[in-house]
DNA sequence: CTTCATGCAAAGTATTTGCACTCGG
DNA sequence: CCGAGTGCAAATACTTTGCATGAAG
């Protein structure tokens, strides 16, 4: 099952790099405009697609829905309970693959959770 | 609001306790033989109160199903892209909350994704 | 041409909500 | 007693799937 290339994917794409750690449904929103006639279901499986390829980076979060980020470089994320917001950190301490014969790591994901100033009012 | 103790919310609890990682749905499932007149949604709601309070920790992963984890403790997970197994991990290197004027933390969670020895064959 | 990709709508999952009833404090 | 908690079923939210059609190579 070769894969190809379509214009559909490759704006999927693009959309992930205007955007901040959109969900499938902001990017379906965002191409509203650019490609009016784009599928909900499309989005989705170009979003898996693009994962799979390691082109984009599927992320979760407490709010249940699946974002995604177009930023594949190992960097964290902090998370308001409050709002759900999401901002990157860079990866300041690098934490290194645990060994095991158990299993072999290829990625790894950090994420705090707090509150942000906002929402401490 | 003011909140009570019930028998219900303990026993989703120590069902937390001896099980690894579950679902929502296998915490229900294996209620069935405890207090098999719980509902599905009294599990949800106490699985978040536990959360909320602490005494639980929910965990997401690429399965698009929330986890949870009656170990507070600061550890990590390995998870196996192929049968989705969670493998708990000592917190070799601890990570030390960002400081930043924009956000205060206050949780961690570390996840390490790659393939399990069975799934490599 | 061949077959993967698309778009739509319908179907699945996981989780939440509305409501009358129950029970903890 | 009074209101938070419960159990049920219905509703919701997110994502996947089936299928006929379209387009990439």
């Amino acid at each position: 099952m070769q894969r190809r290339s379509t214009k559909q994917r490759e704006t999927v794409y693009h959309a992930l790099m205007h955007l901040y750690h959109p969900t499938a449904e902001e990017v379906y929103e965002y191409l509203r405009s650019e490609a009016p006639s784009i599928g909900r279901a499309t989005v989705f499986r170009n979003l898996a697609v693009l994962s799979e390829e390691g082109r984009i980076v599927k992320l979760f979060f407490p709010d249940e829905v699946a974002h995604y980020d177009a930023n594949t470089d190992g960097h964290y994320h902090f998370i308001c309970r409050h709002c759900e917001k999401i901002i990157d950190l860079p990866a300041t301490q690098k934490l290194s693959f645990p060994k095991s014969d158990r299993f072999t790591v290829d990625e790894q994901s950090v994420n705090f959770y707090g509150v942000c100033r906002e929402c401490q009012k």
